[in-house]
RNA sequence: GGACCUGUGGUGCAGUUUGGAGUGCACGCCGGCCUGUCAAGCCGGAGGUCGCGGGUUCAAAUCCCGUCAGGUCCGCCA
């Protein structure tokens, strides 16, 4: 049907005749001698010439005809990779006339979310997002060929799966042939690749698409792709280095580019730093710790177990609005207040709070931030966690950049706490999941001080996005026996919800860990995008719908009467 | 569950602060002209429930209340 495709023609084909498809970017008639159309394809444009009138309207779908040549003496077009040639003396074929479409096909408009969800597949024929595809494409086949070439074997597990309470909350699936029991849709195959271990298949890895049923955000959908893998008689310096190769392999296909040593520091080290698991390591304004300065104080907002500073260099003409929006800011993420100090010469402070401080204090403000005249220093004086998270969070918002923006800085963050704060009961939450291996120098802390538990939990982190995070998984019975109970889960609770794995694991269970890394993450960095919308065919809404297909959509009664359900009606 | 932003011909926006005739810009669409354009150009034209509902007012795109949709975020995401 075509000879070529259209983005590929150049000076290379002149005086070939040749015959390309595609959808008619743009026309332009001068007249009843001469007409241009643009024809697309997802190589390309390329310009055609036609010695007449030509009956084609954009988006139709076409076949053109035409002799390649050079284009007349300043007539070429720089910004068309084609634009040093054309077609001449074409024939247009329409094999398909198109409705004018709802939005331009071009990069430079951007139409609201909703519309380019109803017509997503008007929407995917833009440069943009033909390449986020392909890039996409691109990154997937280099995950796959490391794994591959790291000897880990490919192995698909059920997207009908058993509820397993923990965790996400997951997606139901009716039973027809059991009415009243439901499969679940797996929030990520945590468990099956657990049991491939004890299988025996000592590697495994797959592109797996996992499933949430929590509420979405930019970097958040309901259903996401994991480049999952997990391996036997390992440790955790063996996952780090196999998900380092593959996510090296991807990036420089992409990138073409080598990507320097992954950074690596502990979770601890990350939250005091950069208040955060995910550091974003392309800038610097680190926290500072103001809590020996502090110790004591008469300053009662500042009398707190932490008080955390973050400078903003040349930040003392901030307005008072701009700082009232950062106050209300962290208020919303938990801090009692901000203060603020705008910093003059020889160490003089602007501030409401100014007036409550003692000599030493000032010095010492200055001294542990680093402050200099022109800058602004803001403190959060609360629990260490919120302080350091608060600050963390105004970090990224006031000296952050799109995350897809150069350079890449990826950061290995280790040594995860066990468990992250406790319930409503006081029992302790596991931060990863209950088969996290603890770390072995805390074994003894397990029953005396849970909380301080360290694991073999670690989180891979790309310019402030987590890529993905993975563990050291416990084997052996007498350790998760223990964590089990740290858990408050009893022994019948472990058997009712888990007996399968625990059975499993008297098979005799190797040693192993593993990983997840999530692509569309990756992808949406690689293509310097902000939101994985963008690297994703046909994505849902944030409120979970398809403006496409329309789902989600009421069943049929009678649909529903076969699986055994009957619909409640909505709340009034 | 909560906070904030947005909603105006097919698309993107201005108009909303300070109420006064659906006023404006760019693109697209339809018709005409045009032999080297390429975001073509020139002339003419069509196209509107100002998201929806209610309220205030002599008068509402504009003010108030509610609601729906899209987005960003908090909670949530073992």
């Amino acid at each position: 049907m075509r000879t070529h495709l259209c983005g590929r023609l150049d000076a290379s084909h002149v005086g070939s005749q040749v015959r390309v498809c595609g959808w008619v970017a743009k026309r332009r008639e001068h007249g009843e001698h001469l007409a241009f159309v643009d024809v697309r394809d997802h190589t390309g444009i390329v310009q055609c010439v036609v010695p007449g009138t030509v009956d084609v309207r954009s988006e139709y779908v076409v076949a053109v005809s035409g002799t390649v040549r050079h284009r007349p003496e300043g007539t070429t077009n720089p910004d068309l990779a084609t634009g040093e040639v054309e077609l001449g003396d074409c024939e247009v074929e329409v094999l398909s006339a198109a409705e004018p479409p709802p939005f331009a096909v071009d990069d430079r408009v951007d139409a609201d979310e909703a519309v380019r969800l109803r017509y997503r597949y008007v929407d995917l024929r833009r440069p943009r997002m033909q390449r986020n595809l392909r890039l996409r494409a691109t990154v997937l086949g280099a995950l796959r060929a490391s794994m591959d070439a790291q000897g880990f074997c490919e192995v698909e597990t059920p997207l009908l799966w058993a509820p397993t309470p923990e965790g996400a909350r997951e997606f139901a699936v009716p039973s027809r042939l059991h009415h009243g029991s439901f499969y679940v849709l797996p929030q990520s195959p945590q468990l099956a690749k657990q049991l491939l271990m004890v299988a025996g298949m000592d590697r495994y890895y797959q592109v797996a698409r996992c499933l949430r049923d929590e509420d979405l955000r930019a970097d958040r959908q309901f259903e996401f792709t994991q480049l999952d893998l997990e391996a036997s008689f390992v440790g955790q310096d063996d996952v780090l280095d196999a998900v380092s190769a593959a996510v090296t392999r991807a990036v420089e296909a992409v990138t073409g580019e080598p990507v320097p040593p992954v950074a690596r520091m502990t979770w601890a080290e990350a939250l005091d730093r950069f208040g955060t698991d995910k550091p974003d390591l392309r800038f610097g304004m680190e926290l500072a710790d103001l809590s020996d300065v502090f110790a004591g104080t008469g300053v009662k907002a500042f009398a707190a177990p932490a008080v955390k500073a973050l400078v903003v260099a040349g930040g003392a003409q901030t307005s008072r609005s701009r700082l009232d929006g950062w106050t209300d800011r962290a208020k919303a993420l938990g801090a009692k207040g901000l203060a603020w100090f705008r910093v003059g010469d020889g160490g003089a402070l602007d501030s409401p709070l100014d007036r409550f401080l003692a000599d030493g204090e000032r010095a010492g403000l200055v001294a542990a931030t680093g402050a200099g005249p022109g800058d602004l220093v803001l403190v959060v004086a609360d629990e260490h966690r919120t302080a350091c998270t608060v600050l963390g969070t105004l970090r990224v918002e006031i000296g952050g950049r799109p995350v897809g923006e150069g350079p890449f800085r990826y950061v290995w963050v280790v040594d995860f706490p066990l468990f992250d704060g406790v319930d409503d009961e006081g029992r302790p939450q596991a931060a990863h999941h209950p088969f996290t291996m603890p770390h072995p120098d805390d074994l003894g802390l397990l029953e005396s001080d849970p909380l301080a538990v360290r694991s073999q939990a670690y989180d891979l982190v790309l310019n402030g996005w987590e890529l993905g995070s993975g563990s050291v998984r416990i084997h052996r019975a007498d350790i998760q026996g223990r964590v089990f109970r740290a858990l408050g889960i009893t022994d019948e609770e472990a058997e009712a919800r888990f007996g399968f794995l625990t059975g499993a694991f008297r098979a005799g269970a190797p040693p192993h860990a593993g990983f997840a890394v999530g692509v569309d993450r990756l992808v949406a960095i690689l293509a310097g995008e902000e939101n994985i919308r963008e690297v994703i065919a046909f994505p849902k809404t944030q409120s979970g719908a398809d403006p496409m297909t329309g789902a989600p959509r009421p069943l049929a009664p009678g649909t529903l009467a076969a699986l055994g359900l009957r619909a409640l009606p909505p709340p009034s």
